[in-house]
RNA sequence: GGAGAGGUGGCUGAGUGGUUGAAAGCGGCGGUCUCGAAAACCGUUGGGGGUUCACGCCCUCCGCAGGUUCGAAUCCUGUCCUCUCCGCCA
C-alpha cells in the first residue's frame, strides 16, 4: 500500500508507475472519494469539537447544580448529526481503501522498463551450461526410473500437481532443506524460525496476496485462514504492528516451510514434474531493513542465495524483472534461474525482492532511530533461498548420468550418509 | 468441549461515566555535577489524521467491532487473543 498523502501529492508519478506496469487503476475515483472524504471529515470534526466543548461546560453546571436540559437537547442533534456523517466517512474511506489496496508499488528507478517477461534484463550468468554427449533425461524421467519421485500414486492420493518422494529421493529433499538452512544460519546470520504453514487474513493482506490474489491462495473451509503460498508471510507478519529498534537491523530470519498455491491460470504449463506443483518446499530468506540502506541487503540477499546454487555447482543467471514483470507489492526483483539441460532452458528457482515500505506500511511494522523523533517504517526484503523441488529437479538432471544414476553433489554427502551416487 | 481471569503508552502498572492522552515506576532524550563515567538531581518524552506558508489550532486512538449516553478507557453486546483449572487428544 501507498500512503494516501503521497498518492495524493504525487498522481502523475502513479500514473506513470501504473503505465509501465501495464496496471490500470482508477485515480481520479481516488480524487474524487479522497476530496469527498476530506469535506466529510471537516464537518465532523466541527461537530465533535463542539459537542467536546459544550459536554464540558454541561459537566460544570452539574457539578454547580445548575440546570442543563437545553444544552443537553441541544447535543442531542449535534450528536445524531455525528453519527449520520460518520457512516458516510466510513463509506467514504472504505471506498478509499479498496482504490488504495489495488495499488502496485512503484518500481525502483533500477528497474527496466518493460512489457513482459521478455523485457527482462540478464544480470549475469554464472557457470558453464552443463554438456552432454547424449541427450539429457528430464528430472521426471530419472525420478521414476530412479523410483523416486511418485506423481502418479501422488495423484490418486490427492490429484494432479502434487509430489510424492521416496527413499534417497525423500532423504535428498530432506537433505536440502538442512543445507540450506546451515548455509544460511551458519555463513549468513540468519535466524531460524519454524512458523505457522496457515495464516490468517489480515497477515495475507500484510504481505499483499489479498484483497487482489485470493485466487491464487488455498483457503480452509469454514475457517478465515489460508495455507501459506511462501513462507514470506508468516516470517513477514513476525513483526506487524511492533515498533523495532534501528540498532537491531537489518533482522534476517530463513525459515523452511512448505508453499500451497493454487496455480489458477496456469493449467497447461509445466504439467510435467517438479516444476509446478500445488504443494512445494521451499527455504525462504527474509530481512527488515533501515530505509537508507535496503537496496545494499537486496544485493546481499541475493548473494545469499546464490551462493546454494555455487555450493552446489549448478549453473544459473541472474534476471533482472522489467516492471512489467514485476509482482504487485515489489519495488525490485531479481529472479536467479537455474539451468534445466533437458529443457535446455533456464528456470526460475529463487525471487529476491525489495518492497520498501509498500508491506510494512499495511503491516504496521515501524522503527525508532535514536536522535530521531518519532517512528518510520522499515523496509521489508525476500527471497527464495532456495524453492526446494526445483533444486531437487535441477540436481537429477545436471548431475545425470549416462547410465540412469545421478551423482550426489559433494556438499550433500554428509547430509546423505555418504553416499554418492543414486542408481536404478 | 466445560468453568474462570485478563487485554491500558517502548515496558511494568494505576485508573469504573465529566480537565484521563491517561497516575506512578522503568526505559529513552536533554541538562547540572564530573577529567570522564556511574550515582544523584532537574527537565523532557506516544501514534494516526485534518487544517495552516508557518507558529499553531482541532479531531481521533486504552485488543477489535457495535450499542447506551449530552458525555465512555470506565456501562452493555458481540468478537479475537492471552492465562488458569477440568475434560479430550498427537
Amino acid at each position: 500500500m501507498l500512503e494516501i498523502k503521497f498518492l495524493r501529492q504525487n498522481l502523475s508519478l502513479i500514473q506513470k508507475a501504473l503505465d509501465v506496469r501495464g496496471e490500470t487503476v482508477d485515480l481520479d475515483a481516488f480524487i474524487k472519494q479522497d476530496s469527498e472524504r476530506r469535506a466529510i471529515l471537516l464537518e465532523i470534526e466541527d461537530l465533535r469539537h463542539q459537542r467536546n466543548s459544550v459536554s464540558e461546560k454541561i459537566a460544570q453546571m452539574k457539578k454547580n447544580h445548575e440546570d442543563a436540559t437545553s444544552l443537553i437537547d441541544d447535543m442531542r442533534s449535534v450528536s445524531s448529526n455525528i453519527k449520520n456523517l460518520e457512516k458516510s466517512l466510513g463509506a467514504s474511506e472504505e471506498a478509499i481503501e479498496t482504490i488504495l489496496m489495488g495499488i502496485p508499488n512503484i518500481p525502483h528507478t533500477s528497474v527496466p522498463i518493460g512489457r513482459n517477461e521478455s523485457d527482462n534484463t540478464v544480470v549475469k550468468q554464472v557457470g558453464a551450461t552443463t554438456a552432454f554427449d547424449y541427450q539429457p533425461q528430464a528430472h521426471w524421467d530419472l525420478g521414476e526410473k530412479l523410483n523416486i519421485l511418485d506423481f502418479t500414486r501422488a495423484s490418486k492420493i490427492t490429484g494432479a500437481r502434487f509430489p510424492m518422494y521416496y527413499g534417497t529421493g525423500a532423504a535428498l529433499e530432506r537433505a536440502l532443506i538442512s543445507f540450506m538452512l546451515d548455509i544460511h544460519t551458519k555463513k549468513h546470520g540468519y535466524r531460524e524460525v519454524l512458523p505457522p504453514f496457515i495464516v490468517n487474513q489480515s497477515a495475507m493482506t500484510n504481505t499483499g496476496q489479498l484483497p487482489k490474489f485470493e485466487e491464487d491462495l488455498f483457503k480452509l473451509q469454514n475457517w478465515d485462514y489460508f495455507l501459506i503460498p511462501t513462507a514470506e508471510v508468516p516470517v513477514t507478519n513476525i513483526h506487524q504492528g511492533e515498533i523495532l529498534d534501528a540498532e537491531s537491523f537489518p533482522i534476517k530470519y530463513t525459515a523452511f516451510t512448505p508453499c500451497f498455491r493454487s496455480e489458477a491460470g496456469s493449467y497447461g504449463k509445466d504439467t510435467r514434474g517438479l516444476i509446478r506443483q500445488h504443494q512445494f518446499n521451499k527455504v525462504e530468506l527474509v530481512k527488515f531493513a533501515h530505509p537508507d540502506n535496503s537496496y545494499d541487503e537486496l544485493e546481499t540477499l541475493l548473494q545469499n542465495a546464490e551462493r546454494i546454487l555455487q555450493e552446489l555447482k549448478l549453473p544459473y543467471q541472474v534476471i533482472n524483472l522489467c516492471t512489467g514483470d514485476l509482482g504487485f507489492s515489489a519495488a525490485k526483483t531479481y529472479d536467479i534461474e537455474v539451468w534445466m539441460p533437458a529443457q535446455g532452458a533456464y528456470r526460475e528457482i529463487s525471487s529476491c525482492s525489495n518492497f520498501e515500505d509498500f508491506q510494512a506500511r499495511r503491516a504496521n511494522i515501524r522503527f525508532r532511530q535514536k536522535g530521531h523523533k518519532g517512528t518510520r517504517l522499515v523496509h521489508t526484503l525476500n527471497g527464495s533461498g532456495l524453492a526446494v523441488g526445483r533444486t531437487f529437479a535441477a540436481i537429477l538432471e545436471n548431475y545425470q548420468q549416462a547410465d540412469g544414476s545421478v551423482i550426489i553433489p559433494e556438499v550433500l554427502r554428509s547430509y546423505l550418509g555418504g553416499i554418492e551416487r543414486i542408481s536404478p
